[in-house]
DNA sequence: ATGAAAGCGCTAACAG
DNA sequence: CTGTTAGCGCTTTCAT
């Protein structure tokens, strides 16, 4: 029976080691101003009756929740569902490291057939000021949503380029999908591939045009051709699959996939054909997600953890100072390598 | 340029609407008690200045953050990582509808070879009142952290049985990992196979008990002899194709599995003998996560949306009545059906 | 049905 | 270096 009472306050604090309650407030926020004595009495008594700055007080004086906001859409893009789980374990650690805490809120159930508003449930957490901030993760596709933050003023910063607004001037970080790809394609080309094809999704996505232009430049850098080694299709097993057979009938070796879905489509038209993977042909996935770890599937990995960071610096940046930061962060991914791709 | 000045304050509303801020504050939260006309006014003013309550002032007063914690482990048991993106989810759309978001933290990072501390991150959250209830869901393996936090009167609802603590007296919410092992069993019996395996964990794991004595309990409900049959291996891929391969000899036909893992394991240990899947043997695993989905393995579905439901309900039970809801419910999940246990 | 007063726990500004 | 005063925005008495 610990804590039958209600928590205690910096009043009960102040009580107990003999003085104003404005003492123990610095003892905790400027604890440089306090004589070493009385700060060694005021951290005493704090530790005795287990005080805690009461969040809400703290909150409504200095305007700051130390809450950053993250909306959790309820259908995102299949391949960023599958490293979201990660991302956002990364986020939270980061931003417990700076005292921050990640509330998480959705955009509420969109109707059927309904445009899903691109501001929903940032709006009233901005107004009740119930976050600092907010990240932004889906900025795929022309997403409104930063363009309307920004318009309201509201401090986020974003894991994304802003792909479709030159003018946008709100901090992100990115990871480069392109060179990704491109040190997938040169890897293949190692293991001894020459007719390396791109598995990729249909046209319409900025990130999938990006990572396909990295197995462009670098097919062009080892001066292999890529005609007719080139396919867009539906992010699925099934189009993969069909997608790899054609392929395959043009003479790829190797595939380098926009996303794991793609690559083990990839796998199953090897199956079916009775090739082995990565003797025969070398299989590159994408988001290094669990279906690559658990198949042995070679995939691009984002440094999630470090964009958590960035974002993060980015985050207390912003807050922090008035200048605006402006911080644009392209980060590296790296290539898990395994049998899929790999004759040893 | 919608939002340069700081939010509306209540004294704004009420000086638009000619009223006391008193009045306002009744509109919103006990509009029953104003004139309707007058009502009208008011929320007039609150639409034309965008108004929401300030968060802080009113948590500060109520005493009510409307704010659940979770706490994020590092490193969970894997199964539970794959499903835990799906849950978090869920529980965010089910805070939602009562008005309540999640706050994300974690226990911090655990130095190599340390104990991890069973409250680390809850009891900051908890004296600081930044909270008004904890989800906990890591509950396996005798963690003692709900007893922690129940010797601590923190309000909380768990995601899991208290395996170990009989006395606990704390709303609880689990998955009847039993029955969907048994009828993942009976699934295959009516596809035919009568040498049905258990592919599971080494002991040690209540989780991993109570699977397995679904299958057990199906095995003798259908007659069916169990000797030779059962293998207990760590949660990985090798491990369950090593095991899958001695079952094969001992006359499997049939795999029932603890985890998505191991399945993965017993299709390779298939796809080394050149044994088709489905056809010939049929392989059922648990979680339902995307490998399972993207490779084609049936496998068991927790309804992890209705246990968020069924959390939340527990949850505002708990913070509204003074007495103890005491609810413990136990939900049976479904069987994903898929081409790895069909002859289709 | 509406208004006035008080105070939740904290910290910024100033005084000593 | 420490104490006093004031007030963040809201809701809960208690009057009217």
């Amino acid at each position: 029976m610990e804590n039958p009472r209600p928590p205690a306050t910096l009043a009960d604090v102040a009580e107990r080691a003999g003085v104003s309650r404005q003492t123990v407030s610095n003892a905790i926020n400027n604890p440089d101003l306090l004589r070493p004595e009385t700060l060694v009495r005021v951290q005493d008594a704090i530790d005795a009756l287990g005080y805690t700055p009461n969040h809400a007080a703290r909150h409504l004086r200095t305007r700051s929740s130390r809450l950053v906001g993250l909306r959790l859409t309820p259908a995102q893009e299949f391949t960023a569902n599958m490293a979201m789980d990660r991302f956002v374990r990364a986020l939270v650690e980061a931003a417990r490291e700076v005292g921050y805490h990640v509330l998480l809120f959705s955009g509420g159930p969109v109707a059927e057939g309904d445009v899903p508003d691109p501001l929903g449930g940032y709006d009233d957490l901005l107004r009740s000021t119930a976050v600092d901030a907010f990240v932004v993760t889906d900025t795929y596709l022309g997403n409104p949503q930063t363009v309307e933050l920004a318009r309201r003023r509201a401090p986020f910063v974003a894991f994304g380029r802003p792909w479709d607004d030159p003018d946008a001037t709100h901090p992100w970080v990115d990871v480069d999908g392109s060179s990704g790809v491109a040190a997938a394609t040169t890897h293949v080309r190692g293991q001894g591939h020459e007719r390396i094809a791109w598995l990729g999704w249909e046209p319409g996505s900025r990130i999938g045009e990006d990572r396909r232009a990295g197995w462009f430049r670098a097919m062009a850098a080892h001066g292999l051709p890529t005609a007719g080694l080139e396919a867009a299709v539906a992010d699925s097993v099934d189009a993969g699959r069909a997608a790899a057979g054609v392929l395959l009938d043009n003479g790829a070796t190797a595939f380098v996939c926009a996303s794991d879905t793609l690559a083990v489509g990839a796998l199953h038209a090897l199956g079916d054909r009775g090739i082995a993977p990565g003797r025969d042909v070398a299989v590159v996935g994408f988001d290094d997600s669990q279906v690559a770890q658990v198949m042995g599937l070679t995939s691009v990995r984002q440094p999630l953890e470090q964009v958590a960071v960035e974002l993060v610096g980015a985050l207390t940046d912003l807050l922090s100072a008035a200048e605006h930061p402006d911080a644009e962060v392209l980060l590296t991914p790296s290539l898990e390598v395994r049998r899929s791709s790999t004759r040893g």
